[in-house]
DNA sequence: ACAACTTAGTTCGTGTTCCGATTTAACTTC
DNA sequence: GAAGTTAAATCGGAACACGAACTAAGTTGT
């Protein structure tokens, strides 16, 4: 118990270059004086520090506030365009990758299809590294004279990733068993990899840039096809004792249920998936067009719009099968409450999306119902501000996390 | 976000006293060479640090160990006898309350019947102050001039324990709301104040001393009349925005299911509790004895053994009653274990040790029907190993958890 | 126009702290 | 009793944050 290693008065340096590196990240174009107010630090130390960082080349000087009566404050910010970070969403249809500088502005992007093998939802590990590969080609990298940094690359993929120190994959759905992705991965790029699940990543992107900014206990709950979710405890992901923590498809919402694509009866994505609701929907209505879409996201939106019209029988079945979701997602969301105690909770993902605007009401009305008062009152449902293609935004985020905390003195090549 | 303070030289002094103070605590009768090598630091700092902790008595030379060729090691060991805690459990229909030392061995107890109000499972808080005022006498304190300090005390409550800085207590099923028991205990003590849920405190104490030794993330499910949990993440227990997080006995495990007590429907303290157990089996099986049992524990007992007895109509009723119980059980641990990804459960309270003996094969073989396979293969489901009264012992960990992590230089009265 | 303010940032001396090297302590073994 | 062995203490050096004093770079008032 409490094995953590002694301190050194070195890790005093290391904690504090970090603590204020992090500081101006999110809140740039801070003064040496803001960031010693911020932080706790005396001015001497914030400059000392600072001196450090400007020298590595990590922070600039970036202009100057107009005074108010003495001598104008310095404005400070991260060297973003010196970096660079790579993010690859893994989607069972298609590879998107981009390219990021630091402060995640998009710098080049690419979108990869993924070949549809015999069975669909089954895609091969070797596809998706060619995938990969060729999305990065697409993307490119800096001039490597131009003294950019590429720090790493982010990779979100839809299944439980163990493993240390080499990521393996488990994904019961599309047929992953202990697949070896970063040694796969190794074999296209030397640069350092970052794998995690993508319910996680695009939780990590809304809890730095949408939904969960600010807040430190969050449940992000991704609704597509499938259903996933992340657990932010203190502002960071959660991930167990061996990295799977947040598997929430397929706990079980009704013994005995629904067949889901898992094999097992009554998981909780056999009722809010947008599979499944589609799925539901076809049963209840044989004689709806749902079937015709082009797309998963196009029959969604059939139904949505066929539970508006009032007195047809598409309408009744339509609006039958969204109150079951909404039933379902509002019971699973009061119990997350009771279990986590969190402060928010983030509904996204495509088809979390499109449901908000029409179940949130419901959901929200069930979960109250079901969860205890306490808790209850303390936590916001909310909807994701994202929107659901930042999975490879937020698998960017992972290296310049590891860049931040280890404020640019990690493992480089210099 | 990351909104800590930047730290300080002093801090490592801190946290390397704190944690050879710990690491002592946990690993008595060490060596300062072993606490070297335990902890890292090195040689000359631990000599340093194990100096200052002598010096305030807080530590003390315990004796030398056999030489084998060179100078003899000095043992070095937590000074007990010189702090004591003690330790409050405060149940629905009596109040316990012990005294210890450091090293948690007991010197003192007192049981403290409670009221039992117009309706039962009632209890005002006033009876619960005056219960803890009366048993605080009973095991009294020691001699002033004796130079021992009491650390504080500990109490586990059965409900969600709330507010900074004074603790408020909820609890739906007996009726208490926003109760502000730390001020109202104010008035019967001085000694500092640690409340926290029953749960917790007894999964406090199984992971110190029990079935979680040496295991970081751990949920301990507390199964007596009714049930509770408590969630340790990185070996502490992890309480939530709001303190409540583990709220386990009112998630709802069938929409639309029995009528729980706390007037909810579907609970799965409906399914699993004692009092559940109980009732269900008084209307399966109307004839049946159990009714004039003395207590609870007496019921669950001749439960458990009418189902032992093959051929009777009273056995059938029993089996079909805790089938059904197991099964609600395994499939929640299966839901847990998805969502937490703990390294092992632990089982516990009264009823659940019970329980267990009988129910662990099944309730293991469900819980692995519904949980994906990676996570449950990492998962060890185990029984308490230190019976339903160690919720006093753990109640007196919090004092003792504080102290170790001040290393007694935290507000003392010196 | 120039002194008097005002605010931002730097420099410097001081006190803590850990650490490696060395020394001292306390045994056993030959 | 000399040599060897292991444990612990001591000492000087380096890294660090901090407070106080100081410098820099403006504005304001008369």
């Amino acid at each position: 118990m409490a094995e953590r290693r002694g301190r050194n008065v070195r890790d005093v340096r290391r904690s504090n270059r970090s603590l204020l590196l992090r500081h101006l990240y999110f809140h740039p174009s801070s003064s040496r004086l803001d960031l010693s107010r911020a932080t706790g630090l005396s001015a001497a130390s914030v400059s000392s520090v600072v001196a450090e960082l400007i020298e590595a080349q990590v922070v600039i000087e970036s202009g100057a506030l107009e005074s108010d009566g003495g001598r104008p404050r310095i404005l400070l910010d991260v060297a973003a365009p010196r970096f660079q970070v790579i993010g690859v969403d893994v989607g069972e249809t298609r590879i998107r990758v981009e390219r990021f500088d630091l402060g995640l502005t998009e710098l080049a992007r690419a979108e990869i299809p993924m070949p549809q093998g015999r069975e669909p939802g089954r895609c091969a590990p070797g596809d998706v590294v060619a995938g990969v590969a060729e999305g990065l080609a697409v993307v490119g990298l800096p001039d490597p004279d131009s003294g950019v940094r590429v720090l790493g690359i982010g990779i979100g993929v839809p299944g439980i990733v163990a493993g240390r120190p080499e990521s393996v994959v488990h994904c019961q759905t599309i047929g992953w068993d202990a697949v070896p992705l970063e040694a796969l991965l190794r074999e296209v790029t030397d640069l350092p990899l970052f794998i995690d699940n993508g319910a996680n990543t695009l939780g990590q992107a809304e809890m730095w840039f949408g939904a969960g900014r600010g807040v430190s206990d969050t449940l992000f709950l991704l609704i597509g096809s499938g259903i996933g979710a992340s657990v932010m405890l203190d502002g960071v992901a959660y991930r167990g004792s061996s990295t799977s923590a947040g598997e929430w498809g397929h706990i079980t919402a009704a013994i005995g249920g629904r067949l889901c694509r898992c094999g097992a009866r009554g998981c909780l994505e056999a009722y809010i998936g947008a599979e499944s609701i589609i799925a539901r929907y076809a049963e209840a209505a044989p004689a709806a067009d749902a079937a015709s879409a082009a797309s998963e996201e196009d029959a969604l939106l059939r139904i949505l719009a066929a539970a508006r019209r009032e007195e047809s029988e598409q309408g009744r079945a339509a609006r039958a099968v969204l109150a079951e979701t909404a039933l379902h997602l509002g019971v699973s969301i009061g119990n997350l409450i009771n279990l986590f105690n969190p402060e928010r909770i983030i509904i996204g993902g495509w088809a979390g999306l499109l449901l908000a605007g029409d179940l949130l009401p419901g959901v929200r009305e069930v979960a109250r119902a079901h969860a205890l008062r306490h808790p209850f009152s303390k936590a916001a449902i909310e909807v994701g501000r994202l929107g659901p293609d930042a999975v490879a935004l937020g698998a960017a985020t992972l290296p310049v996390a590891r860049f931040l905390h280890t404020a640019g003195v990690g493992p480089r090549s210099h």
